[in-house]
DNA sequence: CCGCATTGGATAGTCACGGTATCCAGAGCG
DNA sequence: CGCTCTGGATACCGTGACTATCCAATGCGG
């Protein structure tokens, strides 16, 4: 298969396409002559995974760019690779960190994840997250209970393990690993946040009965 | 307070809130002289909302814009209100409805809604959001199932109508509902996804055995 | 075997977004 | 009475994700 009908297959623009070649989200294409190189299946759907993330999940070029790296360094043991896929996939850290409120709500998620017996690393950046959006909250008048937070995460933790993480063959090959995780992660995280404002309509219709 | 004394307060630049006086999104101050206006503890509590659903929620400015200018419409019924912020808080729409995939996607939707007994408009935003990510997902090789998708919305409308909806006091203010939605849309849907993360984490570290 | 479209590769330009920076004239405070 | 602050207007900037242009080397169709 040659660009224009990677082109073609995929309805990504050839500029595009090489500007992906370029940033190192896709591989090269197999050179057959000096101007001429072959693509494959594995091209198009690394492709398909490529748009999905930008244009479904909005993650960033440059994160994408992250994940494929860690992929293709075969000396990375698949749990490290993961890690650095799932962790790239966290939002930026705000340049909050660092005031009161943030240190308490990081007690607060600290608690949590402890009394849940989760296994997060100490140093999890998503950690932090949680914890910025507890003190957003609080500022805005609107602080999440204990209890609520529990809630969430007993339903969460068996959606998950039920759903999730029962789709990813860990110990099949690097690269189906990591798209299984990466597509657990942001496509359906995705797909529960618009069933969320599904819901949301719904029982706002019910409650103003229109 | 000055415009001074509210940036220092909230924390953001003069130019910026500037900016957002230009976009419409927090209400001019009161005039006291042609140089003088006075700010009170309302643009403080609008200056944090926004902040947070630009950096916790990456809500376009345009987008607060709009649900701003819905709030502001006295003429406009609560639910017409409500109703505007929430389709606005919606994804693009993304130019790939017109394909025989998201048709087929869409009627699985529509399917679901109904056998759910949701209360949802037909032409909402949302059912077509959800369609698109059932086509990624198809096209990744990673489709949903109908059991899925169910157990999904059952559990996400149990915890909306006994957490996120008792929130929202629909018969006081406008202003005050209508930000009590929007929190309960993008923050604490971000608290659901960073949650999923952390599940995920811990469920990936308890299978690897690290 | 020749000519013109296609290819890979490189470089530069574009567009949207969310701010920043600069300027200005009129207050007001010390 | 001068120095700072204010509101308002306009122009500029950095990032991110492309998109356009050029170029020389194919290579296929006739």
């Amino acid at each position: 298969m040659r660009i224009s009908q990677l082109s073609a297959a995929s309805g990504v623009p050839i500029p595009t396409i090489k500007y992906y070649l370029r940033e190192g989200l896709l591989p090269q294409g197999e050179q057959t002559a000096a101007t001429r190189a072959e693509y494959g299946e594995g091209h198009l759907r690394r492709l398909r995974l490529i748009r999905a993330l930008l244009e479904v999940g909005r993650v960033p070029v440059a994160t994408i760019a992250k994940i494929i790296a860690a992929v293709e360094d075969e000396d990375m043991p698949v749990h490290t690779m993961l890690g650095t896929a799932h962790y790239a996939l966290a939002a930026p850290a705000e340049p909050s960190p660092g005031d009161a409120g943030h240190a308490r709500a990081r007690e607060r998620v600290e608690a949590l994840v402890a009394g849940l017996g989760w296994h997060v690393k100490s140093d999890a950046p998503t950690r932090d997250e949680l914890a910025e959006i507890l003190v957003r909250l609080d500022q805005l008048g609107m602080p999440a209970t204990d209890e609520h937070l529990h809630d969430y995460a007993d339903v969460t933790m068996r959606l998950v393990s039920e759903y999730d993480m029962a789709l990813i063959p860990f110990h099949g090959p690097r690269e189906t690993a990591v798209e299984s995780l990466v597509i657990g992660t942001v496509l359906y995280g995705k797909a529960f946040d618009v069933l969320r404002r599904l819901a949301q309509e719904s029982e706002s219709a019910r409650i103003l009965g229109t």
